[in-house]
DNA sequence: GCTCAGGCAGGCT
DNA sequence: AGCCTGCCTGAG
C-alpha cells in the first residue's frame, strides 16, 4: 500500500481491494453517510472524517499522523484482503459473491459502538438504527467540531453505565434500552473486557457476550467480526439465511469457508441485499 | 387500524 | 433441538 499527504487529505494509490462504498453499505457500520457527490462523512474513533474515492485512489481527510495513528488500522489497510478473497473459491456461488463485493473491508471498529450498535439493531430498520445511535451521540457524546458541523462522537461505555432507562427514553430504542444499560455497565464496571475477548477464540468470546441480555447468536456474532476482528465468526440474519437457503441447503457450515468465514459472509449480505433492492 | 423490520428470551412441545 | 409469542417504536 502507498501513501502519501496531499492537501488536506491522504491519498491512498492502488487502491483496488478498497471500495469505501461497499465497505461502508455492507451492513457493518451504521455511522457513514454519503453526501450527493459519493463523499461519505462519518464518526468513528473519536474523529470526523470524510472519505472518497476517484479512479483508483481513496481519500481521507486529515493529516498524515490521523491517518497512521487511527484510519490505517480502522480501515485495516495491512491485510491482504486480495488473497483472502481469492482463497474464497470452494463454489460457484461464493466466486460469484466475492467477486461481486471486491473491495469490501472489514472494518476495526470501536467494539463497545458495535456491540452498543448491533444491540440496538435487533428487530429494526437500517433508517431507525441510525436514527437512534446518532441520537445517542447527541445526548451523551462528546462533541466534535469538523468543518462548518458539529458531530459527535459515540459516548463511553462509562457515561451510558448507570442510567436509568428513564434517562436513554428520548433516544427511542424502547425495550432495547435495559439490554443497552446492562451491556454498558458490564464493560464499564470491567466485568466484560472486550480487549481481552478480542485476542482469544471466536467460542469463547460468543459465551461470554451472549452472558449479556439481549444479545444472542446474531448480535454476539456481528460484534466478534466487526469489533473483535475475529473473522472466523459468521454471522446470520435474514439475509444470509435466505442466501444459505438458496444456495447450500441443509447441513450449511461456515468452516468450508476456512479462516476467511466472516468476509464470505459480509461478500453473501452485500450480494444478497443489492441483488434484492437495487 | 394493521403489519413488518438486519433478534432475543422464555416457555412450550 | 425446534416452534411460538411478546416486545418498543415508527414507517408504509
Amino acid at each position: 500500500m502507498q501513501y502519501f499527504q496531499r492537501d488536506n487529505c491522504v491519498e491512498i494509490i492502488n487502491a483496488g481491494e478498497f471500495d469505501p462504498v461497499k465497505t461502508f453499505e455492507c451492513g457493518q457500520c451504521f455511522r457513514w453517510n454519503a453526501d450527493k457527490n459519493g463523499v461519505y462523512l462519518g464518526v468513528a474513533m473519536k474523529r470526523a472524517a470524510k472519505v472518497w474515492k476517484t479512479g483508483e485512489s481513496v481519500f481521507i481527510s486529515g493529516t498524515l499522523e490521523d491517518f497512521e495513528n487511527i484510519w490505517r488500522d480502522y480501515f485495516d489497510l495491512d491485510r491482504d484482503y486480495g488473497a483472502l478473497r481469492k482463497s474464497l473459491n470452494t463454489d460457484e456461488y461464493i466466486k460469484k459473491a466475492a467477486d461481486y463485493g471486491a473491495g469490501i473491508r472489514i472494518l476495526r471498529q470501536d467494539k463497545w459502538e458495535v456491540l452498543c450498535s448491533f444491540i440496538i439493531s435487533q428487530c429494526n430498520n437500517i433508517p431507525r438504527i441510525k436514527k437512534i445511535i446518532e441520537s445517542l451521540c447527541e445526548r451523551f457524546g462528546e462533541p466534535l467540531y469538523f468543518e462548518d458541523k458539529t458531530l459527535y462522537a459515540f459516548p463511553d461505555a462509562a457515561k451510558i453505565a448507570g442510567l436509568t432507562e428513564k434517562e436513554l427514553e428520548p433516544i427511542k430504542s424502547g425495550y432495547r434500552a435495559k439490554y443497552i444499560i446492562e451491556a454498558a455497565n458490564a464493560v464499564a464496571s470491567g466485568a466484560i473486557d472486550l480487549d481481552m475477548l478480542a485476542s482469544g477464540s471466536c467460542d469463547q468470546a460468543l459465551r461470554v457476550l451472549k452472558g449479556i441480555e439481549g444479545v444472542g447468536d446474531k448480535v454476539a456474532g456481528c460484534v466478534i467480526l466487526f469489533g473483535l476482528n475475529i473473522l472466523d465468526a459468521f454471522p446470520v440474519d435474514v439475509w444470509i439465511k435466505r442466501a444459505i437457503t438458496a444456495n447450500y441447503g441443509e447441513g450449511f457450515n461456515p468452516k468450508i469457508f476456512g479462516k476467511a468465514a466472516g468476509l464470505a459472509q459480509q461478500y453473501m449480505f452485500y450480494y444478497a441485499r443489492s441483488n434484492s433492492t437495487a
